[in-house]
RNA sequence: CGGGGUGUAGCGUAGCCCGGUCAUCGCGCCUGGUUUGGGACCAGGAGGUCGCAGGUUCGAAUCCUGCCACCCCGACCA
């Protein structure tokens, strides 16, 4: 039993939520559902922020700020997407409180709003009103923007990072001249997102697409990436959607193409969120804590002194912040942990709670020896480095803790994707081993649904790679053309 | 939103069934001293509207009602 955490197999949930509030990356606010960021779980999305942001830019996209607020209206617009979220909206009715006569406060009746104002779930409709605006030639298309902002959905429960009822995240929102090129759109950041998750953030996750059932409220097609997390099961951890020609229809966003003539544009939508913060908790930790890969480590690097007297601390110190010094030079986040009202061992535990990837200790020997102790989270080992060499060797492990983190989430993810060809197989791979399950299935939503009923495993999504092959389906035995993965899902 | 559970100091908790010096214990916090290579030790100290609001009672953390928040299981979902 660890002295930090449950113990996963106790129970996952609690260990993931006692992580996520012990590691100081969040906790519940107290208000209905929603979280308060800490300073050190934001400095990890804005990592992630700097990242996406600047693949989005290299694609040719653009950032802008749309409202909060969405009159009620826009939402009668396009009738399946209305479906999606009206049972999960907040609505603004009133503009005003006042004080009561028993001096508590209210809001006041007499400021009743005309036509309601919905916190936005997503901001599709607000934005094709906008773009109907902005577009009347082939000349105004393609539109590539991006908008970072925050939204709300009243969901019925609610749980750290996965599903909180505000949440932050990014929504890309492109017009198309072209059905073709809005497919390409899709794609494209279907595979943004995919390099993102596996080379920046160590997540190993399988593009596909995803089937009717499960396909985004509007959307002709969704692209998805999927994770696996060490339970066994599967985290949604972005989409991109190929949107057709529904929105610019029900907002009438229509252009001149090049032969003079009027056609809807053909649209996109994709987004990310702070989801991503609990599928990278979920994908690496232990249960000593976090362990960050070192592309989203606040600190990289954080140094431990360990010394009797001040004289030694000052010795100490000074050879510590030439290191410091080398460092920063090579764009190192390093910290160097020179509190006194801490010992040693309470900031080791502190820092692996945290998921620093390296802990560098210099005591009294090492200052005799001119050695550096260096700790790995990763793995959890040791070793002494001479200070000739510590700056190379830092540099070297930071790439290998990068490159061990997706590795072994691979390896993970690789030995829980099952091939099952019976639904009783199915069946006792899902409750004994979890992970993905590589079945046949007949392609129709009602044995998808009859499944998922039976054993609240859903289709993740349909590989892009998947080999065509002919079988039959595990529940109703009619023909199939390849496998689906299916898994219980977050 | 349906079922189940929880709410006592910054955190984790005992007490609730059977109302009456019960506000318990550990961690943390503060002061002093000794310590410092894996969450130190000793001594002293501070800190609580017992989630909120009503009700029952001579008396409520304890019983009743309503509300709020959180957790788990469903349904819904990024």
């Amino acid at each position: 039993m660890s002295k930090n955490l449950t113990t996963r197999a106790e129970d996952y949930s609690k260990w993931y939520n006692e992580l996520v509030v012990k590691a100081d990356l969040a906790e519940n606010s107290g208000v209905r559902g929603c979280m308060v960021i800490k300073p050190y779980g934001y400095a990890i999305w804005e990592k992630m922020q700097a990242e996406l942001d600047k693949k989005f830019k290299e694609t040719g996209h653009q950032n802008a700020y749309f409202p909060l607020f969405i009159p009620k209206s826009y939402f009668s617009k396009e009738a399946s997407h209305v479906d999606g979220f009206a049972k999960e909206c907040a609505v603004v009715t009133h503009y005003r409180l006042k004080t009561a006569e028993d001096g508590s406060i209210e809001v006041d009746p007499e400021a009743k709003l005309e036509e309601e104002l919905i916190v936005r779930p997503t901001s599709e409709t607000i934005i094709w009103d906008t773009y109907r605006k902005w577009i009347q030639s082939y000349r105004d298309l393609p539109i590539l923007v991006n908008q970072w902002a925050n939204v709300v959905r009243w969901e019925m429960r609610t749980r750290l990072f996965l599903r909180t009822a505000e949440f932050l995240w990014q929504e890309g929102h492109t017009a198309h001249a072209t059905q073709q090129e809005a497919i390409v759109e899709a794609e494209q950041m279907m595979n943004v997102y995919a390099d993102f998750a596996e080379n920046f953030m160590a997540i190993p996750v399988v593009k596909g697409v995803k089937t009717a059932n499960e396909r985004f409220a509007g959307a002709l097609e969704t692209y998805c990436i999927e994770a696996l997390m060490q339970d066994g099961k599967a985290l949604q951890a972005g989409t991109s959607h190929f949107l057709g020609q529904n929105f610019a229809k029900a907002f009438d966003v229509k252009f001149t193409n090049q032969e003079g003539k009027q056609d809807y544009v053909w649209a996109t939508s994709w987004g990310v969120s702070t989801r991503l913060m609990g599928a990278l908790v979920m994908t690496h930790s232990d249960d000593n804590g976090l362990v960050l890969p070192p592309n989203l480590a606040p600190i990289q690097v954080v140094i431990v002194p360990i010394y009797k007297g001040d004289d030694q601390f000052a010795a100490i110190s000074e050879e510590v912040n030439k290191l410091v010094a080398k460092l920063r030079k090579l764009n190192i986040s390093v910290k160097y942990d020179d509190r006194t009202t801490q010992k040693p061992g309470w900031k080791f535990n502190e820092y692996e709670l945290k998921g620093v990837p390296l802990r560098v200790a210099i005591g009294p020997n090492d200052l005799a020896n001119g050695t550096f102790e260096v700790a790995r989270r990763d793995t959890l080992t040791k070793e002494t480095v001479a200070a000739a060499d510590v700056v190379t060797y830092l540099q070297d492990k930071l790439d290998e803790i990068q490159t061990n983190l997706y590795n072994k989430a691979l390896d993970y993810r690789n030995s829980h994707i099952t091939e099952v060809n019976s639904f009783e197989e199915f069946k006792d791979v899902l409750d004994n081993k979890g992970g993905f399950i590589a079945a046949h299935w007949d392609g129709t939503p009602a044995t998808e649904e009859k499944i998922k009923e039976l054993t609240k495993a859903t289709i993740r999504c349909i590989a892009l790679d998947r080999v065509e092959e002919a079988g039959t389906c595990i529940y109703t035995g009619n023909p199939s053309v390849g496998r689906v993965l299916f898994a219980r899902a977050y």
